[in-house]
RNA sequence: CGCGGGAUGGAGCAGUCUGGUAGCUCGUUGGGCUCAUAACCCAAAGGUCGUUGGUUCAAAUCCAGCUCCCGCAA
């Protein structure tokens, strides 16, 4: 039996956090994750999933929003016998101390295949990039930013018309697995950590998104647009402007015209979409988000919005 | 009490400021045209304007309360 704690806050975790409980050789001792937070319209107090579903299965939760400084909290863990620490989508740094409290020492998936893809935004540079491969990586947590040595790896094929949404629930399955493996695999001395010094050229980083990421223009090519548009189909959506409105665009797919237009101009308007002209191309919008609405099929919001075959979306 | 937008036939919207016959684009149904069509033409059905109360001769429209949806910010 081996005693675990599981350091983790967002929805990308819960999964990972159910499977390992069901495994009979891990005894899941605590669950860490940060303070309940004022969020949402009305900034009512709202816990981590992390923490909902570990209360679900009756798990004890601790909860800091800087565990490096929580010396309470560290006492916990220090006089727990630990086995091993797994952290996935914490957020947080850990501190040496921290690490070393451990038996057999921290694990941390990342969801990238390393070292491509240090950082805070795996999944989404992936898809921005247009890669047709990622995956997920278990690794010994070190104090510098994903460099610590790789354990076990596996590769998930990032499809045509996959998002973001699709790509995390995939990571979210395969996760647990992984880690089970890793720790077994550690435990048994089976499992040898791979220095990333190894693969040097192959280190690359996965910046935070941010607001401007999210921006689709038609002046890109039309799988630019469509990456981004895939990259954030779940937590925010990519958006244009239309009418000094953000239109969020929720399920676009990519088209051939023949004669070339002028980027941003309405070429067709039908029940299966929108067709834009692109910088190269040209993209169907098939479903969006008007600002202050719900979500609605393209060619609905043609019938409100008034826009024609021609007309001209530009984000000014 | 974080800031803001919204609720009008089945869908998406206009009308609200300035109270006085319920409007637009689609969809649906029926008919016509056509070799043919979800293309075009004609016609019809379908709404107590989110909810409760108030002001008024008269409220989708003005005032107040409530419910639900959404954007920002975190």
């Amino acid at each position: 039996m081996l005693n675990v704690v599981y350091f983790a806050t967002p929805q990308i975790a819960v999964n990972a956090l159910n499977k390992l409980i069901n495994f009979n050789d891990i005894n899941m001792v605590y669950v860490v994750t940060p303070k309940d937070k004022p969020q949402g319209r009305g900034y009512k107090l709202s816990a981590p999933c992390v923490k909902k579903a570990a209360l679900k299965n009756n798990l004890k939760v601790l909860q800091t929003d800087c565990i490096r400084k929580d010396e309470e909290i560290i006492e916990i863990l220090k006089t727990s016998s630990i086995d091993f620490f797994i952290t996935f989508a914490f957020g947080q740094i850990l501190s040496q101390e921290i690490l070393n409290i451990p038996k057999y020492g921290t694990i941390n998936l990342h969801a990238s295949l390393l070292p491509k893809y240090r950082g805070a935004n795996p999944i989404q540079r992936a898809i921005l990039n247009g890669d047709k491969i990622t995956g997920i990586t278990t690794m010994i947590t070190s104090l510098g930013l994903d460099e610590g040595d790789i354990c076990l790896q596996e590769e998930i094929k990032i499809e045509e018309n996959m998002g973001l949404l699709n790509l995390s629930q995939k990571i979210s399955d395969k996760a647990p697995f992984l880690l089970y493996k890793t720790i077994k695999g550690l435990y048994n001395n089976t499992v040898t950590p791979q220095k990333q010094s190894n693969y040097e050229h192959l280190i690359s980083y996965a910046n935070k998104c941010s607001k401007e990421d999210m921006i689709l223009d038609f002046n890109q090519t039309t799988s630019e647009f469509y990456n981004k548009v895939r990259a954030f189909d779940c937590c925010g959506n990519a958006y244009f402007c239309f009418n000094n409105k953000k239109i969020k665009v929720i399920y676009a797919s990519p088209t051939q015209i023949c004669e070339k237009r002028k980027p941003g101009e309405i070429i067709n308007i039908s029940k299966d979409g929108i067709t834009v002209s692109t910088k190269d191309n040209a993209i169907i919008l098939k479903r969006i988000k008007p600002e202050g609405k719900s979500e609605i099929d393209a060619c609905c919001w043609v019938n409100g919005a008034r826009v024609k075959v021609g007309d001209f979306i530009s984000n000014d």
